[in-house]
DNA sequence: GACCCTATCGATCGATCGATCGATCGTCAA
DNA sequence: TTGACGATCGATCGATCGATCGATAGGGTC
């Protein structure tokens, strides 16, 4: 088969590469930032031929954002399964989701960040799929709960203040940084259980 | 002076207007994904109109991103004045940013997405107005932990975990929700503070 | 060797982009 | 009453957008 040539000169097919490409400029321009000539051009391939392999900018998006969504679950999903207590348990999540936002930063962002650029079907497909992965942390959280693990917080805003603090990692991580990611994931999840408050404090 | 209909009919000029629809658009569709022609519709006037207010698209942007930077902060600023404990100034701090993000949530979000969007000295001055802003939150953890009100974690994560979850309620708060600002606010600052463990339960 | 299929190309489609022009409208001061 | 001027208009610019076209090169199949 006639590969191009930035295609032979890797081991990624175009279609791949197409992918890779796409987030790299998504991630830093946005979707309707970035042109379909853009990511041709990044590619080495004429325009014309990543409608060979996307019928629509929008696909494009979509393969982003669902291969993005279904790792992350898939992740989070692996990394509690069998763990005994909910502390456990959503240390591990808080963990795996800082994790994917780290290694996978830039499909984890497009993924966080272009909602807004879906349409019908494929809008609703996507936010089901966020649906499902912040219920796992709900649930955790729940569980807890009535395990007494966890205070009686209202469980859904909780779910959403975790979120919020640990999806905000991608906005900010720098693989050179002053913290290595276990050290910020571990100070995350003692910052979650244990809260600020100094217990022998003046306000104690 | 020769109004616009759309101006005629409201109190706004049409420079408020075209700040106002500005904010809207951008909000719904980000700065790339919306035209100045869609601008101009729905100021209802023609497109070289705008220009008469604003240079380029570039500079309404700068526009909205500077103006909700700056009231955020004098919000928090004003909020925080006068109040004696790190754990005062704080809850505060928090409950300023929160409102804010609720009643002006469309300008917060644009100022909070679309720093990408900026250029050159846009983007840097933004950069300084944030890095400010930041600095507000941090100094009072610094000092409660001076103070011994709080305890030694790291307080720039603190702080970026803290701001994280917060600005994370624009995204997901609605004015007819299950719960009110205030509720959402004090249950915030009570997880920042007291955490989620039970200090009783089984891992205690 | 005849055939087909995938991958790629260059060219081009109609639509839309941000920006700018000179002309005209409406208001207010003199 | 009139002249100046800020505000708005309609028309248009060159560039670029997402999408599609027909053509063809190069392997694999029988």
């Amino acid at each position: 088969m006639a590969r191009s040539a930035a295609s032979a000169r890797t081991d990624k097919t175009t279609g791949e590469l197409a992918y890779a490409r796409a987030v790299d400029l998504m991630f830093e321009r946005g979707y309707h930032g970035t042109s379909v000539r853009d990511v041709a051009r990044a590619v080495g391939v004429q325009m014309s031929t990543l409608y060979h392999y996307y019928p629509s900018k929008q696909d494009l998006l979509m393969a982003i954002m669902t291969t993005a969504m279904q790792e992350m679950t898939e992740r989070v999903a692996e990394a509690i399964d069998d763990l005994p207590s909910a502390r456990e348990q959503l240390a591990a999540a808080v963990h795996a989701h800082i994790m994917f936002h780290a290694d996978r930063l830039k499909e984890a962002v497009v993924a966080d960040t272009e909602l807004r650029s879906l349409e019908g079907d494929d809008l609703q497909l996507i936010l089901e799929m966020r649906d499902n992965y912040e219920g796992m942390f709900r649930a955790i959280i729940i569980e807890g709960q009535k395990a007494g693990e966890l205070r009686a917080t209202d469980a859904r805003l909780t779910t959403r203040a975790i979120l919020g603090a640990i999806t905000d990692v991608a906005n900010w991580y720098r693989p050179k940084g002053r913290l290595t990611l276990n050290a910020i994931s571990a100070e995350y999840v003692g910052l979650f259980f244990e809260g600020i408050a100094e217990v022998s404090g003046p306000s104690a």
